[in-house]
RNA sequence: GCCGCGGUAGUAUAGCCCGGUCAAGUAUGCGGGCCUUUCGAGCCCGUGACCCGGGUUCAAAUCCCGGCCGCGGCACCA
């Protein structure tokens, strides 16, 4: 029973504990979700009479933190206002910001473990007949214009503040050019289509911005569409249409983007259409942790296939759910962080308190030591119950089961502790072994350290003020290695944990006392040896 | 450099729109105590902030002006 239950995830863990002992795990967090962070109305609901939000990530990459901020939030107003949440890829870049085929996965699933479900899901590349069929109305109108002059050459015109030769052109000739665009006849950079804007705007990427451009799929295929498409539309006329075309009300978004939305502007202006509400998001950072999309990249390139994408110096999701980092964590850091311009570094030790809030209650405890230093211990009583000890794997929750740990008989009894605390059994000449005795310190030698048996009583431990360390039997133990993250290094610490750590299920939490919150990657059962990533204290 | 946006304790956030109830609330961190066979959790106590300078006003974290600092943008990227 006790190791079917360790052998589940934690979130099942959970989940089976709500459902059959409410009371234990309710008693833990008494008034905690009254003061739950409610979001702040949105902008104009009546106008709309509902609300419609996306999410449009590139999938170029697996996404992080930082973009869990627009997906979390776009979701919640969403549901907030039992409206629609819409997942969109914007992949209309085959050429620089190349789409990554599994990443079009990856991040369906990362938003899925984070919770989120949407209710319609589009993909850019495969609406381009829409994009095209904009783009002659807009041309029509006269919105926008086939513009043949050399990148160069544009921009000195446009230093100047003065019209380009097409711009002025019948919209029947840049409708003509365009077919010609889309036939194949230009090659790279000999056509771009471009939105009219005010000429006379300050910010020069403002003026005359353009909204398609030809990319030679023969040389860069897309990951979806192979070379079916030579033109292709801007992140702001594919993102501005299709926010229009999916009746998007609300567009929650990086501040990044604020510029964007006084260039679509001028495309909906042309069309006759009403722009959509917007909320700008500062970034998010995350202390000690790489966030930079192209930091990672590189990272993992340069590593020769060392590094992945879960690396625990990422901030990816893909990382912090490695880390054994709750998603609703993620969820109440993001409403806690709010709807604001503002940039917000969030701090590991909030996440690490949070989840460990969380987690502690539903999670086996178990005696682990780093950096192991054997210590005989003579005169211990052949006792039954110090020789084949039971423990409670949670003193709080007992439906966590008892484990037994074996010391085995006759004396010495060898056992392994923590170097640190070997250091203070050297210094203080005695301490308590974590539910098992009290011992002193006997001789030692660089070889060995012996002790003797002093007594069990803990009230005489409390009474002399010693120090209560784990401590792990020498004749039954497994091998653990903790991958933990120390600024952008990772170290590896060598411990020896209790050998019921091998009957834990790969994923599992558990708590290494008076060590941290650690997640079981990799058990090899044979060879005794586990691998562990370090999550928190 | 130019344009835009921000600035409440170590971190995050509430309050700012509609000036007084704010000698500024909450979480985390930190210090101390209780409890506990963990350096965890829980409970209690404490610590710590309105960027600076002017102005308006009986009264400013809140309104106005200037400065400083930070961030974002300045692509045929998203």
């Amino acid at each position: 029973m006790v190791n079917y239950v360790n052998s589940l995830s934690v979130e099942e863990q959970l989940r089976i504990a709500r459902e059959r002992f409410p009371e234990v795990v309710e008693a833990k967090k008494p008034e905690r979700t009254p003061e739950a962070k409610t979001l702040p109305p949105l902008p104009s609901v009546e106008k709309y009479g509902t609300v419609r939000t996306r999410f449009a990530p590139n999938p170029d990459f697996y996404i992080h933190l930082g973009n869990a901020r627009p997906a979390i939030l776009s979701y919640e107003y969403a549901r907030m206002y039992k409206g629609t949440f819409i997942l969109r890829f914007e992949d209309t870049d085959p050429r620089i910001k190349t789409p990554l085929p599994e990443a079009y996965r990856a991040i369906r699933e990362d938003l899925r473990w984070l919770g989120l479900t949407w209710d319609e899901e589009y993909i850019q590349s495969l609406r381009m007949e829409i994009y095209y069929r904009v783009a002659k109305e807009l041309i029509s109108r006269g919105g926008a214009y086939v513009d043949l002059c050399p990148r160069e050459e544009f921009r000195k015109i446009k230093a100047q503040r003065r019209p380009c030769p097409h711009r002025d052109q019948d919209p029947s000739k840049s409708l003509e050019l365009f077919d010609r665009m889309l036939s194949g006849y230009f090659g790279e950079g000999e056509a771009v289509l471009r939105v009219k804007t005010d000429l006379e705007s300050p910010d020069p990427s403002l003026i005359d911005w353009v909204a398609f451009r030809i990319i030679d799929t023969s040389s860069t295929p897309h990951p979806l569409t192979g070379d079916k498409y030579v033109v292709w539309p801007t992140y702001n006329f594919a993102a501005g249409v299709d926010d229009k075309l999916m009746g998007v009300t609300h567009i929650l978004r990086g501040k990044e983007h604020a510029v964007n939305t006084l260039k679509q502007l001028y495309l909906y202006k042309a069309l006759g259409w009403e722009y959509p509400e917007v909320v700008n998001l500062g970034r998010l950072k995350l202390e000690g942790m790489i966030l930079s999309k192209s930091l990672i990249k590189s990272t993992i390139r340069r590593s020769a296939g060392r590094v992945s994408v879960d690396d625990l110096r990422f901030g990816t999701l893909r990382s912090l759910r490695r880390r054994g980092i709750l998603p609703e964590v993620i969820r109440e850091i993001i409403l806690e962080v709010g709807v604001k311009v503002s940039d917000a570094t969030v701090s590991w030790e909030n996440i690490a308190s949070l989840n460990r809030k969380r987690i502690d209650l539903m999670t086996p405890r178990l005696m682990a030591v780093v950096d192991p230093v054997e210590v005989a211990i003579w005169e211990i009583p052949e006792t039954p119950n110090l020789r084949v000890l039971r423990l409670s794997n949670h003193p709080s929750n007992e439906s966590l089961g008892v484990r037994t740990v074996e010391v085995g008989s006759g004396n010495p009894v060898r056992v392994y502790l923590s170097r640190d605390d070997v250091e203070i059994l050297l210094k203080e000449g005695s301490i308590r072994l974590l539910e098992f005795c009290n011992i002193a310190l006997k001789s030692y030698s660089r070889e060995l350290i012996e002790a003797y048996f002093t007594g069990v009583d803990v009230e005489q431990a409390r009474r002399s003020g010693l120090k209560i360390v784990q401590w792990v039997p020498a004749r039954d133990f497994a091998r653990v290695s903790i991958v933990k993250p120390e600024g952008l290094k990772l170290r590896v610490l060598k411990a020896f944990a209790e050998s019921s750590l091998l009957r834990q299920r790969e994923g599992s939490i558990v708590q290494f006392v008076r060590v941290g919150f650690i997640k079981v990657e990799k058990i090899e059962s044979k060879l005794r040896n586990v691998k562990v990533v370090f999550m928190h204290d």
